[in-house]
DNA sequence: CGTAAGTATGACAGATATGTGACATCTGCT
DNA sequence: AGCAGATGTCACATATCTGTCATACTTACG
């Protein structure tokens, strides 16, 4: 059987460019849905289900921006990745794009080959194989699905980067990241933000986990942090 | 002991734009070359090898796309990563920029901020970490990985230094390395450094690995040191 | 033995790295 | 507009590391 190509919503007013992708994306083996604004998109999106979905900046009616919040804030539609695509100039705005959901941005004009690399590599990054299960360590509870963390049955007050944080050590226990290996990870490889910006994170982490788990984020001097149940 | 930065090269024409930006590299602690011509930044690029390269894309003569294009056609610097620099308006030839080798693009008026943001962003990628396996001798366990030594299944509080004196040790045993030889190759070539401070690390080394271990540390009278399971 | 060169060790002050609290900004919500 | 929660940065407090000394040992050798 051949291999079923995963579906790419291109969201863009111009008919020209929605083609130009869509010739670019299907060369790449990709099967692609075109919409030309949002109302359409968002049906299609909850109908067909697309892996992900392109959303040109500037439409008509609702800006890219905000439907891209909005299908955030929607179940049925929050776990599609988006990229946007943000023509020059608007390039300030990138981080108002990532910040409202987008997985990823991209300026126009842009490589046929960029654009299917971002989108492997998003792709790669949101599919979430078996990251269903709750993790458990020393009475810590992270539940993927229920997007809460507690300890010893009690509810934690925690942030979503510090959220996003544990849930990364968690899965990826006992090993040291540096700094910069965690903003990466943690916050997306092109968040431009200092690498101090870590530390104040994990310190608010520890806070929250509180005295009892604390010590499962180690330092690792002159190198960065790890998760361990092993003291240092 | 100060990290030692890594290099970067600036070419452009101006020597304003030049100055501007070195200065904001240096602040964020790398080491700047410079170039007004595609001449000289090629044979900098082959002598001093840089880390990455700043490439204006107006250059007098040989334009910095060409030269971008030239440097991914010849092996030696085939794998130094290039960022371009566009002025406003320049950038709808960014398409060319990337295909041509560049790693990145950043348009003129740029932060600081910024240019050390992408600069490490580009850098990171490019510096792909290897792959280590743990290394054990007589229940000493040193894994990379997870940044750690272990005696016997228990954490050793080891120092930076002391980590990465053990780490060559244990990569390079039986063999004996003089002082000189240790500094360059722990402390990294280009520190100045007294060699007596080798025997104090030495000592802290064998301190921190208790004396259950510290006579894999050998003191080889009138040369220096070996790391040795055989009794001297 | 005695001496000189080579090493080991403990102490220190300066340099670095990390921890912490405060703050300005931004977003979403009322 | 006004509030509450999150975030990224700073500046300052702590903690830890580093390179050098001065001094005590060891070893080689006449």
């Amino acid at each position: 059987m051949k291999q079923q190509g995963k579906k790419i919503l291109i969201v863009d007013d111009e008919a020209s460019i929605r083609e130009m992708i869509a010739v670019a994306l299907e060369m790449a083996g990709y099967e692609c849905l075109e919409a030309s604004n949002t109302q359409d998109a968002h049906s299609i999106i909850v109908d067909e289900s697309p892996e992900m979905v392109l959303l040109d900046w500037m439409l008509p009616g609702t800006s890219g921006l905000e439907f891209a919040r909005r299908l955030k804030r929607d179940d049925r539609t929050a776990e599609t990745p988006i990229i946007m695509l943000t023509a020059k100039g608007e390039e300030d705005n990138k981080i108002l794009g990532l910040e409202a959901g987008a997985d990823d941005y991209i300026t126009k004009p842009f490589s046929p080959r960029e654009l299917v690399a971002r989108l492997k590599a998003v792709l790669r990054r949101s599919t979430p194989a078996g990251i269903e299960d709750p993790i458990t360590v020393e009475g810590l509870i992270l539940d993927p699905v229920c997007h809460r963390v507690s300890a010893n049955n009690a509810p934690l007050d925690i942030g979503p980067t510090e959220y996003r944080l544990l849930q990364f050590f968690m899965t990826h226990q006992e090993r040291a990241y540096s700094r910069t290996q965690l903003l990466d990870q943690v916050w997306g490889g092109n968040v431009y933000v200092e690498e101090r910006t870590v530390d104040v994170h994990i310190r608010r982490l520890r806070k929250a986990l509180g005295s009892h788990h604390e010590h499962l984020i180690q330092t690792v001097r002159g190198t960065g942090y790890r998760f361990s149940t092993k003291a240092s």
